[in-house]
DNA sequence: CGCACTGACTGGCATGATGCAAGTGACTGA
DNA sequence: TCAGTCACTTGCATCATGCCAGTCAGTGCG
């Protein structure tokens, strides 16, 4: 059964799991992230071959990795991540964050380092005004504004699903 | 074909996409944060009665969502996020910024406010050493750790795919 | 009272997604 | 020459998904 598509949801979460909500999608890009060029590589994290062929293609019909010949008899490819690639660490790095948090086993994760001090560094929420860390626990999430107001639900709090 | 389980690898990313990354399951917990509770609120995502049955089954096994009766006659349930559900903020931000940057499309996204002054935060990157914001440009991805060194793969960098 | 509607699911069925594993072609090295 | 490697492609069986009807309990209206 296809799946239903996010991609003309008004949501940009959605739409960004329209992209990279596949099984297997976001390990490539975090193998990637580490270094993995070769189809070779990428296979080691125990994806079926016809399935990661298929994710890279996707990958790099949606601009997330290049493909670049590294040698031509035979022709061979590798995968570097894009910019746009690039722009997922928040995404893999919030959910090993959240991994490390909650789940058992062990701790075998990339790291993050700040380039110019060699620092590992970690994500977390920031306030501009006032100018301090927040925790998620801090955070009240306001649901998108509709064009028609939400029906109130008595009771329950003014519960929507965004399409 | 049932998909290969990421339970048992050693990375935490892959153990929390082993949870969380069935379609349309952190679509529930972006409308979790947003306030939904029922399944008539969650239904209005667009997700399928029996998939979402089955997703909000799997969140309250894996102790991300609660469920709670909101009456007994006939027996009714709500569905609230715990802590550990709340702790996927930081992943839902992240898909967001991502989607807002690089993907068209009406901008309709929860805004996520510091309770305290009421001030839309953002999500960024920190040094502790140099006491700054740091752009994912400007961090370096070190692959995790291993037993046994990779083999060196001429010309292409050290590259693994972790299970 | 009967009927229509609502809400929270459950279930049947057809189709696409996935995984396994074999195959292909080009190349290299012993 | 043969075996191995690499980068895929392919065939097939099994699960995941979506559609939509059904069930049950309750409510409200004519």
């Amino acid at each position: 059964m296809r799946r239903k598509s996010f991609a003309d949801m008004s949501c940009p979460i959605a739409r960004t799991l329209d992209i990279v909500g596949e099984w297997w999608t976001l390990l490539i890009v975090r193998d990637a992230l580490v270094g993995a060029r070769r189809f070779d590589d990428f296979r080691k994290s125990g994806i079926a071959d016809n399935i990661l062929s298929a994710r890279l293609e996707l990958l790099v019909r949606e601009g997330i990795l290049e493909r670049r010949a590294y040698q031509d008899r035979p022709p061979r490819h590798e995968y570097l991540l894009t910019d746009k690639g690039h722009d997922l660490l928040p995404v893999i790095v919030s959910l090993g964050m959240w991994g490390l948090k909650w789940t058992d086993g062990p701790v075998r994760t990339p790291r993050f380092l700040h380039i110019r001090c060699d620092t590992e560094v970690s994500t977390a929420f920031h306030c501009q005004t006032c100018g301090e860390a927040v925790q998620p626990r801090e955070i009240r999430v306001e649901r998108p504004t509709a064009p028609s107001a939400a029906v109130n639900r008595v009771g329950s709090g003014q519960a929507v699903a965004a399409p």
